[in-house]
DNA sequence: CTGTTAGCGCTTTCAA
DNA sequence: TTGAAAGCGCTAACAG
């Protein structure tokens, strides 16, 4: 059924190696043969097989990228970044989504080391250092896509500590001094970082965090979980029933039944799933509760009540991340490790409240 | 530097054939030699050459999915039910974004098909009917997606006709009669059918359409086109300037200088850069303009005004795509053709205004 | 149970 | 400028 070179060499009649000049080396064939070579190939829809062709080559052109999680307007808009930068330089990309799942981006990595891509782009679940360590030193280069890396590798980050800390200082500015932490798994370095930046927000404005920060850690960085979140806000009794249920961990660091005045969601969907469910709730932001989301997506700005972030410069992140790979896949003697820090900036709206609404200073 | 199966093999001490069955067989060896071939199979870090053994199977564990748009959240979504099912048949989703350019859309079909995957699932630009035919009679299963086909093939969609239809009878049944229908390329067959349900549902209503809907296309189906027609909609005396430099194209089927009183999107994201030029311009939604859009992503319900829209199960969507494509890749024998057709369902929120807000019935 | 071997479709020398 | 032939790494068929 599907023709092969043999068939159009054949048709053609010239040798295969022909037929693969025309596609390769076309300047070396005459012509006249390469156009007859080129008609038979129509005749025949002849599609050169891709996995032979790699077979030879070693390497496809494909590369691959492991967002978090699909869905989550952060990571398409990185993944056009990608995209863009690839297709231009004769790449296709395989977008894979490993769903914040340890299982789903091992079995994906492992996919795409049997490929053999030319690279791989990817936002980590967990520290995977030692198993990237082990697929870069297998000759597949990675780069760490939102992720600060290492030496002896690319990364491509945007200060995620300093953006938690502007988040929350930016709160601390309104006059807020309870303020919720909704968070998700530590695990994922954005989480840890965004939380140390808030923490260091308070120590900086000379106040205690434990008494200021309340943390409540869903499972998961989605608009679900951030209605979860609100719940757990919501109502101090369920606190501790709820989080068996829930797989919701609530660190109470600041003084049990003292309402927070404010909020810092550690990403948007968590922020939209937390402000859909305050307005189910009748809570008014950012009257009753100030609310701060983290990425800056396209949705942010058209909330109900828009939403003060941190913007990230996404298309960008993923531009920039496929230059070093390619660059490092092209031209492995003269790429040099880099790493990009990008910086964050906040974004204020509505939701965070322009004017002071909680305790004076 | 990546060990094969040779260097495997004389490490273990065995014959190549060996350590294929182990990995493909594990059965028909001997526990002991197993554990040895698995040994050196780790101490090598041995990772199989997809490649090569897709040249010898002919066909890749790899689908690909081809979107019009990955930034919006309807595709993303499709995406995991097609991935889910993907990924618990044992396949990997290549997932492109066709941006809805008819050359990116050529340039990744020629990819996926060079990379002999199990299968295509698209969301065409165009008509490509003759294209994917001969996709097709090469030996690679095409399923439509949010598309009915024709015979011959497999295709998953709602029925756009009625969707469109109930979008516009609800406006009407609010008193609407003036509406403008906001809509992407009618290349693009989701919007020929909505526009044919919209006008179906004036007909239906015993009105005339000219006299009823009011036609504004735009050249893409996101935030920043949706932006553009409300723009085209609060200027009328800019309309005629308009056109040539935003590539915009109106048909007053209406009078002109006659206003409408709602209007209906094609799909969220257009509804949604509408509704927020709106609101900059200090123009009341439902009061002084109904909105209605299509597909209820998730991020609908959440806007300023909560956005009515047409509900398509998109999630169901893509799964069931992806079941039909896999059926008829797999087995081939037993496959039949089948058209799905899913029911759109109206969600009605404050877009449209719960009352009947302009001119009575 | 294990070893040997013939290709899968293509690219790339090397000769002609 | 073109033809012939040697593999790329793996699987499957067959022999032992």
């Amino acid at each position: 059924m599907a023709a092969g070179m043999k068939d159009v060499a054949s048709l053609a009649g010239v040798a295969v190696g022909t037929v693969s000049n025309v596609l390769n080396h076309p300047d070396l064939v005459r012509p006249l043969t390469r156009a007859r070579v080129e008609a038979a190939m129509e005749e025949l829809g002849f599609i050169p097989n891709g996995s032979a062709r790699q077979l030879r080559a070693g390497r496809s052109r494909c590369l691959g990228l492991v967002v978090l999680d699909v869905t989550n307007p952060f990571f398409t808009e990185v993944a056009r970044g990608v995209e863009d930068y690839a297709q231009a330089a004769g790449y296709a990309v395989i977008l894979c989504n490993s769903d914040e799942a340890d299982d789903k981006e091992r079995r994906y990595l492992r996919v795409l080391e049997e490929q053999r891509v030319r690279g791989i782009l990817i936002t980590p679940v967990h520290g995977r250092a030692p198993e990237l360590r082990r697929i870069r030193d297998r000759g597949t280069p990675v780069v760490l896509l939102d992720r600060p890396g290492s030496a002896g590798q690319c990364s491509v980050a945007v200060d995620d500590r300093r953006g938690g800390e502007i988040a929350v200082s930016h709160l601390l500015d309104l006059g807020h001094r309870r303020i919720a932490l909704v968070n998700g798994p530590l695990a994922i370095r954005q989480c840890a970082d965004r939380r140390r930046g808030a923490l260091r927000a308070v120590e900086r404005a000379g106040l205690d965090p434990a008494a200021v920060l309340t943390e409540v850690t869903v499972p998961a960085m989605n608009a679900r979980a951030g209605a979860v979140a609100a719940d757990e806000l919501l109502g101090p009794g369920l606190a501790s029933t709820g989080l068996a249920s829930t797989g919701l961990a609530s660190t109470g660091l600041a003084p049990a039944g003292r309402k927070p005045t404010a909020v810092f969601c550690t990403n948007d969907m968590l922020a939209l799933g937390l402000l859909r469910r305050l307005g189910q709730a009748g809570v008014a932001v950012p009257g009753d509760l100030a609310v701060v989301g983290y990425d800056d997506i396209e949705f942010a700005a058209d909330a109900a009540v828009p939403l003060t972030s941190v913007r990230q410069p996404k298309y960008q992140l993923g531009r920039a991340a496929a230059e070093l790979l390619l660059d490092e896949a092209d031209r492995p003697e003269e790429h040099e490790h880099r790493r990009f820090v990008f910086k964050p900036e906040l974004v204020a709206r509505a939701s965070s409240g322009e004017t002071a609404s909680a305790v004076p200073a």
